[in-house]
DNA sequence: GCTGGCTGAGACTTCGGGGGTATCAATTCG
DNA sequence: CGAATTGATACCCCCGAAGTCTCAGCCAGC
């Protein structure tokens, strides 16, 4: 059984007529007839009821009919999803997003990933640090990360989405605050509130080595998990902090921002597997390249 | 594209392994790469990524796997169904019938139906007229009538499905239901209630034979359309009536019932059109053929 | 690191069967 | 009754699916 035999019985089914779905099919009536034959007696049944001058379908012809028109289009059907799939217009996409990122890229990005892909189906796990986001990466738990470099590791290949500003948040009461924009070197008697410990956030090892090139050693006094809580122990005035620019757009209540002096900058980019050949997330990743050379 | 593909590419799939795939499928490995690569390239599709040393899905392949999977089986399923048609165990079936089948062959016919043909999906049409199911039979519109002979049309087969014994019914209060028989002669000064009028009804000739045979004219006091009304009148004391035996099943307060001297009956048939080959016409019809023979 | 054994792909051949042509048989209609 | 129409049969051809042989890459083991 082939889906020839079911193509041809639809025609003559649908004609009515052998010589007519013949003609339709671009072939001669005899192999026809003898294709038919084949099915039937493949299937052990009679499909058509043909006097010299008529063909009219059994019950069970009417059925099959149905039926064949149903598997016809399920072939049809397949070809066209997996070709949307390798074409990455479907499928499933995993985005570990960093901190900052969160509040300023993620939404933006869902947005243009709904629009632009709507049969892709996917998932932002957010307010991830840089190491755990490389081990679901490389885990294939995330098969897309936005992340502040560096990544060394050869197995993951990035991608600069854009480059963020570092500015200072602080309470708003805070000394500091009357200024208009400040230095590293204002921190030096500052207590610091920062990501995590070093090593598990790229912004703390970035932090603690603008200070230490400032000459001095920084204060740490909080380390926090979230971007919005270390804004929030700003805000309640346990400290201040250096963070990227995005992070203003938090909009916490009692805590202020000023500008860092200096081209003081950290990148935001996107990781994938670099043996990853996803056609989804090729995609992802040429939205957000798009999208960067659109903004910059 | 033919089913050969789908079926070549599931073993593959399954096996990840040409060479196992091929065995699985009794033929060569080289023709099996070939007929992949034959229907990667008709899709546009890669399904699969193969090196020398191993064979996986792409992230199309899979969904293409699925979507194959479920074309095989919805190619059996329909080679399955064509068959259960052709069968005669799957299908739509229309019964007619007239009067006195519906009270006392009709349930005990559907509940057969329902056990042997569950997959029979049956209508029955009760209380019709001989004529008028002679012509939906032959109007198509019922494909199985359960009527009184004659049946004179050659376009019709009849198969006799049981005989019943005539009855006389009675007021129970009347004359001669203190009788334990009674003969057609008794009737020749009674009010006769009949179905319909000569040419619809059956019954009604068959009445009016029997006591013309009996050297008198009958006193044809009231016509119905219904049997129940028929024996409902007999309660009112409206007149007595001459009905098959069954009729007695109904169980109508007020009306009685005495046997019919003579050998008097009426046939059961089962009629059905003459050119229908439907499998479940046949098989409704050897259920009704072989119950006549077991209670006969 | 080299070798040997797997594994999938390519080159070439074979042969079965799908499709074509000619014709027949049966039915309908003028 | 003959002409036309239509599906089936007989027969042939040739395309392409499947087979054989072989090679190229890749991993494992010594």
């Amino acid at each position: 059984m082939e889906l020839r035999h079911l193509r041809y019985f639809v025609a003559v089914a649908e004609e009515r007529h052998f010589g007519r779905a013949a003609e339709r099919l671009h072939m001669a009536q005899p192999p026809l007839s003898q294709q038919i034959q084949q099915l039937e007696a493949e299937l052990g049944v009679t499909l058509l009821h043909r006097t010299t001058r008529k063909v009219e379908l059994t019950g069970a012809g009417m059925v099959y009919l149905d039926r064949a028109r149903a598997v016809l289009a399920a072939v049809d059907d397949a070809a066209a999803e997996a070709q949307r799939v390798a074409d990455g217009l479907q499928g499933r996409l995993v985005v570990g997003c960093v901190g900052s990122a969160t509040y300023s890229l993620l939404p933006a990005f869902a947005r243009a990933l709904r629009e632009e892909l709507p049969a892709v189906d996917f998932v932002f796990r957010g307010e991830m640090l840089a190491p755990d986001q490389l081990e679901s990466l490389l885990a294939r738990r995330v098969d897309l990360a936005l992340l502040r470099p560096p990544v060394e590791d050869p197995a993951v290949r990035v991608a600069v989405v854009r480059r963020d500003r570092l500015i200072v948040a602080l309470p708003e009461d805070h000394r500091l605050a009357r200024r208009k924009r400040l230095k590293i070197g204002d921190l030096r008697e500052e207590d610091l509130i920062v990501h995590a410990s070093r090593g598990r956030s790229v912004m703390h090892g970035i932090v603690a080595d603008l200070c230490r090139s400032a000459g001095f050693e920084p204060r740490i006094r909080h380390e926090v998990a979230e971007t919005s809580t270390l804004v929030t122990f700003v805000a309640a005035g346990l400290g201040v902090a250096v963070v990227p620019q995005p992070v203003a757009e938090l909009g916490v209540a009692g805590a202020t921002y000023r500008p860092l002096a200096g081209n003081h900058g950290v990148d935001l980019v996107a990781a994938v597997r670099a043996d990853d050949d996803s056609p989804v997330v090729a995609r992802a990743l040429g939205l957000l390249v798009r999208w960067q050379e659109r903004t910059s």
